[in-house]
RNA sequence: GCUCCCGUAGUGUAGCGGCCAAUCAUCACGGCCUCUCGAGCCGUAGACUCGGGUUCAAAUCCCGACGGGAGCACCA
């Protein structure tokens, strides 16, 4: 078994990649077979140079390998001969129609006439094109059928001239393969036996094998599957670089994209969405899933390797009266020894404002870890009283800072599209007291902030800022 | 408009003629456990779009309706 990932270098990758990515790979890793990643650089109006590497650098991190690499633009010369061989076949011809004819034509089902050009004609105009003649607006198309009911059997186009530099090419080519020829060729003859493609090029199929057959070429088994989409996290590149060109969002590493960078920026690990991918199967049934099942899975293999901080959002300030001096030390985790951290603690403690509203003078609680403090005054500025070690059942047990602390925000995302229209509230801003300890973390580390939720923590120069990933 | 694909709990998903009074996950709710509102454990609730047909037997096969999606580019 041979598969392929065949991504257009023309952007980063995101979630519906990591699918196809992930079934492809995983397809070849199961029957011990080969995987292969193909540029389909095939449009020079398309392809950026940067894409190439970052497209490889989002597979290294989802942790795919590949077996063999190579642009379908090292292919050309091979494309341009089966072409020739198409056009002796009388399979091909070319027509100088304009796109608006052409598209008249095929929605009527009527040939032009340049469906009439002989192939000595045809294989002149060819070779023209090749070499930089004039003939522009010409295109070679496949002698199809024009009265199928399939309309992408009316004649495709197979070639078309695009005088634009070509990033790995340079101008060395202006005639370029078209999806439809050039995906057919390359699965051909590049050895791949279980090429997937998403659903809405089932049309194409007969396209596909059409080319094939005349030409004479192995035909890979074609299976499809429904694209996947997220509620409310486009992943077109219609729908997002408007949000980049307003501003509303920072990049393409926005934490409430599902772009491979945004949700790794934001703490999900390659893991989840490889087990999230298997989750989904590959089934042509469309749908549109919440976000919710990628964060459980999320969850699940963060929480056994999640440090536990304390994080105070909104802190208010509590003094304890007759507070003992304490040095304590706190495990990094409840039930797996990852080691712990020291606090020293005097009189002076930050908690969250949200804990304290609903308590009112004579309540107990307890500052997680450390010891019991009844409240004496609320308001602005807490005061509460040491009141013993002894854990009590049923009080509150919430996190705190001492004076000690670390300025920080966190980012939450929210659903970046609410009814297709953008919500501004999609990204909101958490304020807060960190603890000492969380400096010493590395820049991409993910802990959880207790009862908060998982973070992954970020250092931009003196800043520490996180990004959060859910509860 | 034409063509194709799809239709199982709120959301996904398994099942593809009998073992299905339908799997698993997620979500919601309740309980247990826990010095986190996380995790874990236990439980509750919740689905085969509809109508015909084939068959001893249909979620599974066939036909039709309805609903949803896609394509009808010199983009992939």
């Amino acid at each position: 078994m041979v598969t392929r990932f065949p991504p257009e270098p023309n952007g980063y990758l995101h979630i519906g990649h990591a699918k196809a990515a992930i079934v492809d790979y995983e397809y070849a890793q199961i029957y011990d077979g080969k995987f292969i990643l193909r540029f389909d650089d095939t449009n020079p109006e398309n392809a950026k140079i940067e894409f190439y590497e970052v497209q490889k650098e989002d597979l290294r991190w989802l942790d795919i390998e590949w077996d063999r690499e190579y642009h379908t633009s090292d292919n050309l010369k091979t494309h341009y001969k089966l072409a020739e061989q198409l056009i002796n076949q009388g399979d091909a011809y070319i027509c100088k129609c304009t796109p608006e004819a052409i598209k008249e034509g095929r929605f009527h089902s009527k040939a032009c006439s340049c469906r009439k050009r002989s192939h000595g004609e045809t294989l002149g105009i060819w070779k023209e094109l090749l070499s930089s003649g004039e003939s522009k607006g010409a295109i070679l198309r496949l002698r199809g059928e024009m009265k199928s009911a399939n309309t992408a059997m009316r004649d495709p186009t197979l070639f078309r001239v695009i005088d634009k530099e070509h990033p790995l090419q340079g101008d060395k080519y202006r005639v370029w393969p078209t999806y439809d020829f050039a995906g057919a060729v390359e699965d051909s003859i590049s050895g791949v036996t279980h090429p997937f493609r998403t659903k809405e090029y089932e049309l194409r199929d007969p396209v596909y094998f059409r080319i094939l057959s005349l030409l004479n070429l192995r035909k890979p088994h074609l299976m499809e599957f429904s694209r996947l989409s997220i509620k409310g996290m486009p992943v077109s590149k219609r729908k997002i670089k408007p949000l980049i060109e307003k501003g509303l969002v920072l990049g393409y590493d926005d934490i409430r994209l599902p772009t491979l960078r945004g949700l790794k920026k934001r703490g999900i690990v390659p893991e989840a969405i490889r087990q999230f991918v298997f989750s989904q199967g590959i089934s042509k049934a469309e749908s549109t899933v919440d976000f919710s099942i990628v964060e459980a899975i999320n969850r699940k293999i963060l929480d056994p390797k999640a440090k536990r901080y304390f994080f105070v959002s909104n802190p208010v300030k509590l003094s304890v009266d007759d507070a003992p001096k304490r040095k304590i030390s706190l495990k990094l985790h409840p039930t797996v020894d990852m080691g712990e951290r020291m606090i020293a603690t005097d009189s002076v403690f930050f908690v969250q404002k949200e804990d304290m509203q609903n308590m009112t003078t004579g309540d107990i609680f307890r500052l997680k870890g450390l010891y019991n403090v009844k409240i004496q005054e609320t308001g602005d500025a807490i005061s509460g009283r040491y009141e013993g070690e002894k854990l009590i059942a049923d009080t509150a047990k919430i996190q705190w800072t001492t004076k000690d602390f670390i300025k920080m925000k966190i980012y939450v995302p929210g659903l970046i599209f609410k009814k297709d229209s953008y919500n501004t509230k999609s990204l909101v801003e958490l304020h807060g007291y960190a603890e000492k300890a969380v400096s010493d973390l590395k820049s991409g580390e993910i802990i959880q902030f207790e009862r908060v939720g998982f973070v992954r923590i970020e250092k931009q120069e003196e800043e520490i800022i996180g990004f959060f990933a859910h509860k």
